[in-house]
DNA sequence: TGCCATTGTCACGCAAATGTCATAGTTTGA
DNA sequence: TCAAACTATGACATTTGCGTGACAATGGCA
């Protein structure tokens, strides 16, 4: 069976490290390994950067004290930034004694550790933080221009007006907006969106797609068709897409 | 079991003490443990914001004095964070000036007390922001168009009429009012309504639902019917909500 | 004690939702 | 241009979930 996409809880999340210090980065990926993590490193911002642009890594672990300040520009730049503002940071800081100067420029940090840290304790302010932000965005409202997806309501709107279609409508959809851009075959979809115990005649996933670009279709008045964002591509299977085909 | 929702009158609530002389932090701490609460501490800044990330207390004691001026960043920073922003905030100050008050309310805090106090009136000024805060969201929630539900005189009335319903409909229509907009499966509302130690019959809630509608509509000449408002997510469970299905 | 409101349960009926099929339509490659 | 492969769609039987009226048990109250 196929995982299902968009699980809460990834059974490996990437952290990277980010430390000048060549012993912090070996003792602490050393850990999180232990801990079941999947660790990468950078001993500089600039690396760093390209690494969180090129890895996409769960979370960072930030230095606070990286030559020339540039711990503090990095978190500063990575919330700024689109793309990387979502990504959770934990900073490693010295001692708290000095910690004066750092407070007005810790906004968007997730939280801290304090060397010297213990392993445990590193690996519980990792978890606590990676499960925050993972109920944040499990109750997160999925949106693609003006469709709205919210899991909390359990409501679909367009435009605000609410779209009516089936439960089984309404997880196509999720699964759709939580996996944009990608083409999945029948057997994949059937397997995230109906669970892998199930036998389903392969036109069933046809049906399913035609209600719920019909439910789409639906809504009077609407700047956008949205049935065209269920795009099917012929010998593969389906996929969710806001560039045209 | 899941905990009732928007419970009012916390059984034990958690304050956070920010002082950075470890005398005043163990009076303190003394004095509010004498009076039920439960109290943590932090000596300064940084220490305390960690703290409210994990521990999110019910209320922060925040001495505006902390060495570099840190309090008042740390005021404000809380303010900003969505996380955070809800939690009240009671300044402590070391003269009475009129700048401190001035400044200290612009930012957000709720109360101030001026250094020296006694045990007796902090307690009292806790205990009134809480029950502030605590009746700012008890009566936000309890009025929707001119359905009205009053706690205190256990009533519900409809454009001023009174509506009339069984205590177990009450709850309901309660529980409902504190929780807009969400979805809540039987389990849950089951949970939250009548406690977890009971069994029912799954069709039991729907009896209720029904009989809660049935009170809503029962009003003469009312502009809307608030049974519509009890929404019905079919797979999912029920909903309240302002907004047509 | 008897009355009455409240409560939880059940059985039944209905409508939405679901999965399947047959048929029509479209695309592809020879 | 034609056949094969693939997909869209309408129709249908069945299943599932929900609404509803009735009823017995419970407990408060006069």
């Amino acid at each position: 069976m196929v995982l299902a996409e968009g699980l809460s809880t990834m059974s490996e999340s990437t952290i990277l490290i980010v430390d000048d210090e060549a012993a912090i980065r070996d003792m602490v990926s050393i850990t999180l390994d232990l801990a079941g993590f999947n660790s990468i490193s950078a001993a500089n911002a600039h690396d760093a950067h390209v690494s969180i642009i090129d890895k996409k890594p769960d979370l960072v672990l930030l230095d606070w004290m990286l030559p020339g300040g540039s711990g503090i520009e990095l978190a500063r730049r990575l919330r700024r930034d689109d793309l990387t503002a979502d990504i959770p940071i934990i900073m490693l800081t010295a001692k708290s004694s000095e910690d004066n100067k750092v407070q007005g420029l810790s906004e968007g940090v997730d939280d801290y550790v304090t060397k010297p840290f213990s392993p445990r304790e590193l690996v519980a302010r990792i978890k606590t933080v990676l499960r925050r932000i993972d109920d944040k965005q499990k109750n997160k409202a999925l949106q693609v221009f003006d469709l709205q997806l919210d899991p909390t309501s359990h409501r679909i709107t367009i435009e605000d007006k609410p779209v009516d279609m089936g439960p089984t409508e309404f997880r196509l959809l999720k699964f759709f907006l939580m996996n944009q851009e990608k083409v999945f075959s029948r057997d994949h979809i059937q397997d995230s969106v109906w669970g892998g115990n199930v036998y389903l005649e392969e036109r069933t996933i046809d049906v399913h797609i035609r209600r719920l670009r019909k439910a789409l279709s639906s809504v009077e008045g609407a700047t956008i068709d949205y049935a065209r964002l269920v795009q099917t591509v012929r010998g593969a299977g389906y996929r969710f897409s806001v560039r045209p085909s």
